[in-house]
DNA sequence: ACAATCATGTAAGCCGTTACATGATTGG
DNA sequence: CCAATCATGTAACGGCTTACATGATTGT
């Protein structure tokens, strides 16, 4: 149940309205940790009501009004607390493997449509992989000059890297092991 | 939306009873996909009324009866049917990571907290990769001589051994990042 | 005696997803 | 003119977690 501190970290980070958070959380923080708009909004009016987040109502031209929230004191408070909370390990979801268990039990054919699967997640990955990287040359070009944020970062975006880097390697891995049993 | 699937891999590997199952998904199909016992009696009870699994029931002396469950035809019907579908891919939850980022707005304090917590995430992870090395030697003590089931089963498990080990290197990464930024 | 294991369940509540709705502006 | 973007929301449903309950047996 980390919505809340993630929305947190991301208005430490810069203040922003609900739709912004939402763009954020497509982008870059959905690395880590995704949300829908409709959870944020929902979680947004929760903690504007317990005094974690300030919302200041900002007209525009040309566009409609937004509320730009961002961290206030009880949020921080919050967000120490949790911080000093042990975290439970993560929950695995990986459906990937359920279906190469699953392809045991169902005709060749079943293998043919899994490697054709595979091979659209290695695609996905590859880019993934690629867009870090291309993000880490754009946000960190010098990573002898970081201060402590950019520093914290950056290493999660390292965490993101070698996370993809493992998983082309393991792809590639099932799909050599699948084509091989597909035509053997 | 994939826990009736791996119900049906794993009673196609082996019948057994929800509390069976419920262990089972603590221990070996944990690794790729979790699932309480109320979750897992809920849905068996659903699949049953939709005939994906036929119960047995059977007496045991000195054990509370149990209702043994296998997979029946159209159970493996909705299996072939699913593994042809395309999944979307995986939604992220890193609640270390919003915690790394997080730290860079708390006091010093805070990486010191968070530093202990890593090295417990890194022993948890070094046990479970000490595991699953244990398990590939105990279960496949021959490699050039698998059948395909066993080669799914062993390419799932090498998924599980590479992501923990590259989970060991970054946690090994954060922890030497952390106590520098703590010590500086 | 006590804890652990076997075996199954109810109930409450939060979390998350999906679909739908509104309404304005900008760019092709 | 149509699609995309900006901006926020309601409603319904189902999944998942947590807490609680029951009751017998085996091992220390």
């Amino acid at each position: 149940m980390a919505l809340e501190h993630a929305i947190l970290v991301s208005l430490l980070e810069q203040p922003g309205s609900g739709y912004e958070l939402a763009r954020r959380f497509d982008r870059s923080i959905g690395r880590f940790w995704t949300a829908t708009h409709q959870q944020i909004y929902r979680v947004l009016r929760r903690m504007e009501a317990d005094g974690w987040v300030a919302a200041e109502e900002v007209a525009q031209d040309g566009r409609p009004d937004k509320k730009v929230y961002s961290a206030a004191g009880p949020g921080r408070a919050a967000l120490a607390e949790w911080l000093r909370e042990p975290v439970e390990p993560e929950t695995v979801r990986h459906e990937l493997a359920v279906k190469i268990r699953a392809a045991a039990f169902d005709d060749p054919a079943a293998l043919t449509a899994l490697i054709s699967e595979v091979e659209r997640h290695r695609e996905s990955h590859a880019a993934l992989l690629a867009r870090y990287l291309h993000g880490e040359q754009r946000d960190f070009p010098d990573l002898d000059a970081l201060d402590t944020r950019q520093e914290l970062q950056h290493l999660v975006l390292r965490g993101g890297i070698e996370f993809e880097r493992m998983n082309l390697a393991w792809l590639d891995d099932v799909l050599a092991t699948l084509r091989r049993l597909a035509s053997g």
